[in-house]
DNA sequence: TAAGTGATCTCT
DNA sequence: GAGATCACTTAA
């Protein structure tokens, strides 16, 4: 398997739907022990801003969310129901909380699972998404068709209210299930 | 279908 | 400091 560019700092620095929509097919790396490995991503959600009621900085800054209103380009990694980590990349200008939460690659589903397979934990929370940290995006040329990508509404965020469950936010490469 | 799990947030 | 909440998984 060929090597890809592994994607930089301004590459998140776009809408964040863009972003989220874009990193279907790009290549969640992972270097451990010396080997890396690389997952191709197959579905994510948004979390796009302040008024998004599911996002977690839609209450303002925290200890927590903290990272999410810095520059993009950056890792946003936290537990949730004590025991699973959920792996996101800051996206969008300083100031504005946005993120992209990897709920799954081809080769495992589900987000806490994802990070599992990963030994992601907070140690990667914060860091520069780049191979120096150890976990970084590639674009490999891989693209994920226009009609093989299926948009939903998000998983698990009954709390915030109609107008944002509805929203499709959450973006699933189809084929990538089948692979 | 329900329990497990613990950090974080909000209220006292 | 206490209690509720939570962007989930697994085993029945």
């Amino acid at each position: 398997m060929s090597c890809g560019e592994p994607l930089k700092q301004d590459y998140f620095n776009r809408p964040t739907l863009e972003v989220t929509r874009d990193l279907l097919g790009k290549c969640l790396c992972r270097k451990l022990d010396g080997e890396t490995k690389r997952l191709r991503i197959s579905e994510v959600e948004a979390y796009d801003g302040p008024k998004d009621k599911a996002c977690h900085a839609h209450r303002g800054k925290t200890a927590r969310n903290e990272v999410m209103f810095g520059p993009a380009g950056r890792w946003y990694v936290y537990l949730c129901y004590g025991m699973h980590w959920m792996l996101n990349v800051v996206t969008g200008p300083v100031d504005f909380p946005a993120a992209v939460l990897l709920r799954g690659c081809v080769e495992v589903i589900g987000p806490g699972r994802l990070t599992k397979a990963l030994s992601v934990d907070r140690v990667q929370d914060r860091e520069i998404i780049s191979p120096d940290c150890g976990l970084w995006i590639e674009d490999d040329g891989c693209e994920a068709p226009v009609t093989e990508v299926r948009r939903t509404p998000r998983i698990g965020i009954g709390y915030a209210g109609k107008e944002w469950v509805d929203k499709p936010y959450r973006f699933v490469w189809e084929k990538g299930k089948l692979a």
